[in-house]
DNA sequence: AGTCTATGTTAAAAAATTGTAAATTACTCA
DNA sequence: TGAGTAATTTACAATTTTTTAACATAGACT
């Protein structure tokens, strides 16, 4: 289930590093660090990360250097690399980009503008947090692309509802999802059914799959249970 | 069931503040304004709200000074502040910074983005709305979320009143609910029921956990003890 | 002790909720 | 357009929860 993006950030500042890890894992990324440049090239062989954030001033070998490096890293062509630099720091700038960087980031840095360069950065480069369209749970899997469900293996074919209801109460699974809560995210807001509606559904699924996936919680609502 | 997230909104302007509470209430968190600073920090110390939303520019005592006095009740350390300023105030971002604020809001502020941000900033410090999902008392834990109780590891199923009950009981524990309070709190104020339903439910909680746990103080109501 | 009141206990009635099969309607796609 | 599938409704059945009612008990007070 460890597919998050990962993201390598290099900076010779204790403070920064903890900083940006911080804010990027609330985020939801894996955040991986390096405190100078040689660790840094080292680690992006290893992990491949899709972003890597460089601090410009480091000593040893500073950001453009390693940057370089990275450059000529074939397995890291699609690795995006931002710097990260003071504000006045122009000349960087320009160097950096010839260095092959994709953005910059200026300090002092501000949370919300860090992630959402970041963001911004990364749909750019067409990676998004939700490359997991493929759910799995024991003997189930769910393909949310291909609308495809397999069963121990064996495809199972569900309607476009059921489809839609069996994705939701597996998108958090014992949790139990009230009936309201049911129709506005499988129906919408507005769409009036009857009061059977749901349980036809629910009992579909599990006719497809086995009874005791989906548990009735009386006066609640419904939940899933692997 | 108040166990809703508390955000404090802090502006001279009485239509931002309608604004601001409006579209907040309406995603279920719990308001409480202030138009000054001063009363800003009293409310916020009784209180303790989740989040603090912060006017930059008012008179007598403006955001950044709140700010920095709210940072220096200790009560408050888990407290967000954030600020609310108009677009162009650049100088304001970086003092807010220094005086202990976590994150901007611009003016003009768009409900969409208000809530999401919002979202975000109490995400990233762990508060969820349902944070409090999980109430855990030495054997007994109870999930809310996944509408689950574990007594001893052992799984506990309680009806919808039961556990409506339970909870209600075990959110102070050793407060005794007078009989009048738990009617209103889990049969609603129009509902009228016999005398002996509560006793009936009690008992209940009594036979599925140990009868210990719930103990009558007669003449007055019940209490959760552990 | 006797009485009074508040609460405990139990079983059964009542109410609420959900399950199911079959019929009906809506949709889709060739 | 029309066959075939999907979605919804209907009408009951089955199940579970909630409430009531009738009686028991315990403690306080006179």
């Amino acid at each position: 289930m460890n597919d998050n993006i990962k993201i390598l950030v290099v900076d010779d500042e204790e403070d920064i590093l903890e900083f940006l890890s911080y804010n990027l894992r609330a985020e939801g990324y894996d955040v991986i660090v390096a405190d100078n440049g040689i660790l840094a090239i080292e680690l992006a062989k290893q992990e491949k990360p899709s972003l890597i954030i460089l601090d410009v001033q480091m000593p040893d070998m500073d950001g453009i250097t390693t940057c370089e490096k990275i450059r000529e890293i074939p397995s890291l062509k699609e690795t995006v690399v931002t710097f990260l630099t003071a504000r006045s720091e122009d000349y960087s700038q320009i160097a950096g980009f010839e260095a092959g960087a994709d953005d910059y980031i200026t300090k002092p840095i501000r949370p919300k503008v860090l992630v959402s360069r970041v963001k911004a950065l990364l749909k750019r480069r067409g990676i998004t947090q939700d490359t997991n369209s493929i759910i799995e749970l024991g003997d189930i899997v769910i393909d949310k692309e291909k609308h495809l469900t397999t069963y121990k293996g064996q495809e199972v074919i569900f309607a476009k509802k059921e489809f839609k209801l069996l994705k939701l109460l597996i998108s958090k699974p014992g949790k139990v999802f009230t009936r309201e809560e049911i129709l506005e995210k499988v129906w919408g807001t507005d769409i009036i059914v009857g009061d059977r509606t749901i349980d036809v559904h629910i009992r579909k699924l599990r006719e497809k799959l086995a009874d005791h996936y989906v548990k009735t919680v009386k006066g609640v609502g419904y939940k899933f249970e692997y």
